[in-house]
DNA sequence: CCTAAATAGGACCAATGGGGTCCCCTTTGA
DNA sequence: TCAAAGGGGACCCCATTGGTCCTATTTAGG
């Protein structure tokens, strides 16, 4: 399968979605790695390690010390997909030799198609950034999981 | 980086278009892989997988025999790109769970975003859809690499 | 009829990168 | 002063993919 998500931006939206539960800065409460973990069924190392990666990226807050946690620094509705994605991942392109491409392209002097893939990038972020983690995490419908409700609806 | 597409893929829209020089089904003349492999600068093994996978998928016919080759079965202009990455890579999805996902999910009971991803792969999907290798292969515009001409518009 | 050239199909090996875990340090409330 | 929690990074393992090779089949040409 192409167009691979890797399984930490998945987490990722889990997580957020979850701390969702509690609010945005600057009013909502923390919640700990290890109790995100166990709410979302993640395994807490992998929680934790996303939740770094999710505050380098600003978009979660992390209190130090005791009684410290993590909440969002924004409502759901105001982050975009694609900046998920481009927090965990990295650029979202489809190729390696892809915008300027000034990494060396071993066919470079023969490949045919190179500079002309930009379009097709600009077209997913443009779809990736319309779609907001409360499209995502938003209201109830969800046949096949009743606990979706406890995490994000309650 | 996230949303790699294959090289296999890659290789498959550069020997396509490289095929494209000779012309589609009826009139169009063959190409050997070996040629093709020369043309394009990929190894010739690689190149006769990709030529295979395509050949299966109905993008190229293959004709065996001595003075056998390949030869598109359409013009570049009405070959979407997500097909292209449909043959090679299999289906455009964004994770594994998606689409249905009766493949099992370990935190399927507690997934939070299950079944919610199905807009933003048919958002990708129709951007793929709607981009052909003619547009990839199109009109020269390749700054850096001179070479192009010759693959595509000679 | 025989040979060479070419595709068809699949098996096989190697390496890259990402998932996941763990360790140590810093911070902070009780 | 201690315990709880985040911050940052190193580390290992393995699944996926890229790439190669081998064999069978087909077909033009002498």
């Amino acid at each position: 399968m192409v167009l691979r998500l890797s399984k930490l931006t998945d987490y990722a939206v889990v997580v957020m979605a979850r701390l969702a539960r509690d609010g945005a800065l600057p009013e909502g409460r923390v919640q700990t790695a290890p109790g995100l973990a166990q709410a979302t069924g993640i395994a807490e190392p992998t929680v934790a390690k996303v939740l770094k990666i999710l505050g380098q990226a600003g978009l979660v807050e992390g209190l130090r010390g005791a009684r410290g946690g993590y909440r969002l620094t924004r409502p759901l509705a105001a982050v975009p997909l694609s900046e998920v994605i481009v927090a965990v991942d990295g650029p979202i392109a489809l190729t390696a030799c892809v915008d300027g491409g000034q990494g060396q392209c071993e066919a470079q002097s023969i490949c045919a198609v190179r500079g002309r893939w930009d379009p097709v990038n600009d077209a997913i972020r443009r779809a990736l950034s319309d779609i907001t983690l409360a499209d995502l995490a938003g209201p109830a419908r969800c046949g096949s999981a009743p606990v979706f409700a406890q995490l994000v609806a309650e």
